[in-house]
DNA sequence: ATGGTTGCAAACACTTTGCACATGA
DNA sequence: TCATGTGCAAAGTGTTTGCAACCAT
């Protein structure tokens, strides 16, 4: 079943980056694989809860730093204040938010590397990664 | 003189949008108009002071606030967990970020647009701003 | 004069650090 | 077993709020 799948993987991905496997970032792989959505650390703790999986705040922040470094997450600033993290297999696009309403929306068929590109031949700058969000109103909240 | 027009222009920027003229937001208005590089709150109070304009934290986030209220400055995060702010009329641009430096660096020259009009064509969603950044290494850190 | 503006104290949200205990390999 | 991971308390940033005093118009 796929749920058993899920954690089979991310049991692999922890493995291949020296990590050990614990419950806490088990549910924390898993949510950000169930999402589209970029999750904050808050909404991290009260998906895990909902798993009955009990951690600490700060627990959860030490997680996802080192998931950053490690390079299976990617962290996100949404003009809120504070991060979001994407699962970095799934964090090759950029993101549409609603003034309105803050519906977060992927957006991923824009085509940067052509600009990086330009840019790194130009300016001599290397370019290694990019955020690109839009603003805005979202479809629902036009009408 | 230059510091004399400047001030004279940032008190005109004020007055349209119906904000009483003041020492600090003259300061920071200034301040964001000499440097290219985007300043967050602590370096907006270390410029004031020089200039012997004494503020608070507190005055200084309240008139960024209001000032990216009224469209005069533009806040942005470049993933540091704090907010910058560039004047709104040299806002058209993107960042480029050195991993290694921190140096900030604009990038002008990159057609956005295009890629908003086709986001807005295909999903219907109405982009009203969107933030750019790229992050790798400048041309100073790479030797 | 008076409403907008500021300073100070306090609170708040997000994030990090230190240390002892617990746990996965 | 033992390095790694976790919880709890505390502290560190960045930011907001309440209220009295202040000042630009």
């Amino acid at each position: 079943m796929i749920q058993s799948k899920l954690k089979h993987d991310c049991k692999e991905e922890l493995r291949d980056v020296d990590l050990k496997v614990t419950p806490a970032r088990l549910g924390i792989l898993a949510a950000l694989e169930h999402t589209s959505k970029p999750l904050d650390v808050a909404s991290l703790i009260s998906y895990l809860d909902q798993q009955d999986i009990k951690v600490d705040k700060v627990t959860v922040f030490r997680i996802m730093n080192i998931l950053s470094e490690k390079g299976l997450v990617t962290p996100i600033q949404l003009g809120e204040g504070k991060f979001r993290y994407e699962h970095s297999a799934k964090a090759d696009h950029h993101h549409f938010i609603c003034e309105r309403c803050g519906a977060i929306q992927d957006i991923s068929d824009c085509n940067i590397e052509v600009l990086e590109h330009h840019i790194q031949q130009k300016k001599g700058l290397l370019v290694k990664r990019h955020s690109l969000e839009f603003y805005g109103i979202c479809k629902n909240c036009q009408e």
